[in-house]
DNA sequence: CGCCCTGTTGACAAAGGTCAACTAGCGTGG
DNA sequence: CCACGCTAGTTGACCTTTGTCAACAGGGCG
């Protein structure tokens, strides 16, 4: 059996692994100042980590374009990096705001701790990771533009119909926009020729020119 | 064996509940029409759905005052409801877009076909989802004026004490507005005598003013 | 002790919210 | 089957809010 770490009996994550009770955690703990880099965005998700003692940024960029913002904070107790279970590179940056105390685990280990595939939890754990990360997308907290970000939704959904389906208040609502915010900026589109569209669909004409010109 | 509809061994939730190899999938399936009802925002958590066919509007109001906007869509094969694992109540109100079609099981057949407690992967699902849940909260989305957004923010996160600890800058990102704004939102809760502030500290000394008076 | 970084304050401009009028499409009922 | 009316969406005008740019101040760390 491993030596774990003190408190490792009262941890979420030593529960869960019963340590206490002749098991041992596979999650390695280690001390980062504030400011440490734990992982960058778009990087190979090669693992997980879960926060002990501390707090971590988890940073977006938009698009690419400008610099990233922080999207969320985890606090102690918290899994960061667990898309790793679910994509291929990590969505977000994350970078400790003060000290902190975090646990790692390699992708495997993830795997393999986690439990066997099609496990109704894992199945339901996973599902969520994948809805969580596309709200994300989606949610692009108000920063950029009404047209930057109407078109930066068309070009994610678009090639998947749900533009189509979807009525206009709750797009609107889910870009955080009013509905009249969102027909000008529809209309903005359609002038520019990135998209044609009435009022009962969208279709993308010019992807190019959809991200393309915010100067014109 | 219980009969199960057509389709179940390709089902994500069948599969995990071993459909096709002798297991029964303990969820039921309901047809609903476009526009109906599935729960509302504050009662009581008593089950969960996965959703087969067709899209689901998940709504939140922001402290009760306004109506509630869109604050998510689930497409087919996400879940909805799952908070009834950790919280008492659900926290959005769910309508069917269209029309849909939900596998619905109470809260007991889901803690049951989750798994025991302590699993790993029931413990990160149970971790991801209070996270989720917090992020949401602070991610009021664009709507409500940068005071509010701030007063709100301040009423839920100052009792833990979170508000000391992290950069204006940081706290900026999350409420989705800039450091400059952020300040002067301050500097307006402190004259209407919400809280008191310096540049490393904020008290909260009426919470009533905080979220009280919008039009003073 | 001084520099640098973070936060604050001011003035201005622009983006988006609000209110109102109008139109198209759809469903309902005669 | 057609007409009516309702709802969702569009467009216009105006105004508030917030972002932007710039200068400044306080605190912490070297």
């Amino acid at each position: 059996m491993l030596r774990q770490p003190r408190g490792c009996a009262d941890c979420p994550v030593g529960r869960a692994s019963s340590v206490g009770h002749g098991g041992a955690c596979p999650f390695i703990d280690r001390q980062r100042r504030a400011g440490h880099l734990l992982y960058l965005e778009g990087d190979d998700a090669d693992g997980a980590w879960f926060i002990k003692r501390g707090t971590v940024a988890l940073y977006r960029s938009r698009c690419g374009d400008t610099e990233p913002t922080v999207r969320a904070v985890r606090f102690a107790g918290a899994f960061i990096g667990l898309e790793s279970l679910v994509r291929a590179t990590y969505a977000d940056t994350a970078r400790a705001v003060a000290e902190v105390t975090v646990c790692g685990i390699s992708r495997e280990g993830l795997d393999h701790w986690i439990g066997p595939p099609w496990s109704p939890a894992r199945t339901a754990l996973e599902v969520t990771l994948r809805d969580e990360h596309v709200d994300r997308l989606s949610h692009t907290t108000g920063h950029g533009s009404a047209i930057s970000r109407v078109a930066e939704w068309l070009a994610r959904e678009g090639p998947r119909g749900v533009a189509l389906e979807l009525p206009r208040q709750i797009v609107a609502d889910l870009l955080g926009m009013r509905p009249e915010t969102l027909s000008r900026a529809i209309a903005a589109l359609r002038d520019r020729g990135a998209i044609t569209a009435d009022r009962t669909q969208i279709t993308i004409v010019d992807s190019d020119l959809l991200l393309g010109p915010p100067n014109a």
